[in-house]
DNA sequence: TATCTAATTAGATGTATATCGAATTAGAGG
DNA sequence: CCTCTAATTCGATATACATCTAATTAGATA
């Protein structure tokens, strides 16, 4: 279940008169008339909302001569419900910004020298932030470093360390305390490589 | 009451700034730059919706030296999502308009004289209603009534039958087809006596 | 076909709210 | 006490939407 699923289901649900409309089919269908008599509302109104409950699925209709019954699907309404609680388990994988590993990679491609070097800090932020992932690809997480120990690890592919130094803070990828510096964990990155 | 908790939490689930957060937290806290980064917004729109995620309850937060840390509550997130599959089985039972028994009778010993016959026609539309529904207590479902025949029903509780066999179609405790008249099922009626 | 009623649609109106930028607050650490 | 930054608050704006009335459609039945 994607997203806009899972925000139009509670969206639907996230109405007083709905929830209230929801409570009485529970109790078996009703008929329009009958649920705006119940609620006080105009028989216009309840097709308003009864359509945004039936788009989710939750519920359904059943003509019995001239009269439309709307039935709720207590199975639906589970399943639509319990969506949030499976977040992230499985698809979902393209909603937060960050970058397929092909382009990370090709990104990499074009600002890394052949001698394994920085060539120049991107100023975009997105492929600034790609390569500061991929500079501190093997520093430790949990560990301390000092400002120099850091300095000469950026060194190694840049000259300007102090400015990648300053970026790193200011991107999330690591925190300074009392000169120290240490990795965020992960989940804090813009990016992770 | 109940209800507005219902809907409380489904109107914060209900927006998709809200869920991405919710997606992100799931995955560990994180502080509101950093999510603000992520989703590419403000930090003041973070806390904004921050807030109305943790008014209901599925959210919290603790302090680490400078920074804000938000943490999603997975119990209180798992608890709210199913509540509405708890509506009406115990409790919120005053939420649909149906009044308690106790109420109903008192009504109808206002109304109602020693010899059994109505006093007057409430004007109090619940009180109405619950006149009504004792006047028809013991017609039969599914039985079809002539005009006449109806009309001696209701003469037996108050002269002015044609008022009250008006105020019973349009209140929809019954139906008129053809001259002939019926009970509507239950579910349609305002009040059950 | 003509008629009846439930359901829907269309248009209007008022309220709610998502977002931003600017100003302010809160707390940590010097 | 002073400074710095994350977080929050405030005011403004634009969009979404719940509800109504009036008009129309859909379907059953005579």
């Amino acid at each position: 279940m994607q997203l806009d699923k899972l925000v139009n289901y509670h969206k639907a649900v996230g109405d007083p008169t709905r929830i209230r409309i929801i409570s009485l089919l529970k109790k078996g269908p009703l008929h329009g008339q009958a649920i705006a008599y119940k609620l006080g509302l105009q028989p216009s109104t309840i097709t308003h909302h009864i359509s945004k409950l039936r788009d989710v699925g939750i519920i359904y209709q059943r003509r019995q001569g001239n009269i439309i019954y709307f039935y709720l699907d207590l199975e639906r309404l589970e399943y639509s419900s319990k969506a949030i609680l499976r977040i992230g388990d499985e698809g979902m994988k393209n909603q937060d910004n960050n970058l397929q590993n092909k382009d990370k990679l090709s990104i990499v491609k074009n600002f890394i020298n052949s001698d394994g070097t920085l060539n120049i800090i991107p100023s975009q932020r997105k492929k600034k932030n790609v390569i500061l992932a991929y500079l501190i690809r093997d520093l430790q997480h949990g560990k301390t470093y000092q400002e120099k120990e850091l300095n000469e690890h950026i060194k190694k592919y840049h000259e300007d360390y102090a400015t990648i130094r300053r970026e790193l803070i200011m991107q999330h990828f690591m925190y300074r305390q009392n000169g120290e510096y240490e990795l965020n964990p992960k989940e804090m990155w813009p990016v992770i490589f």
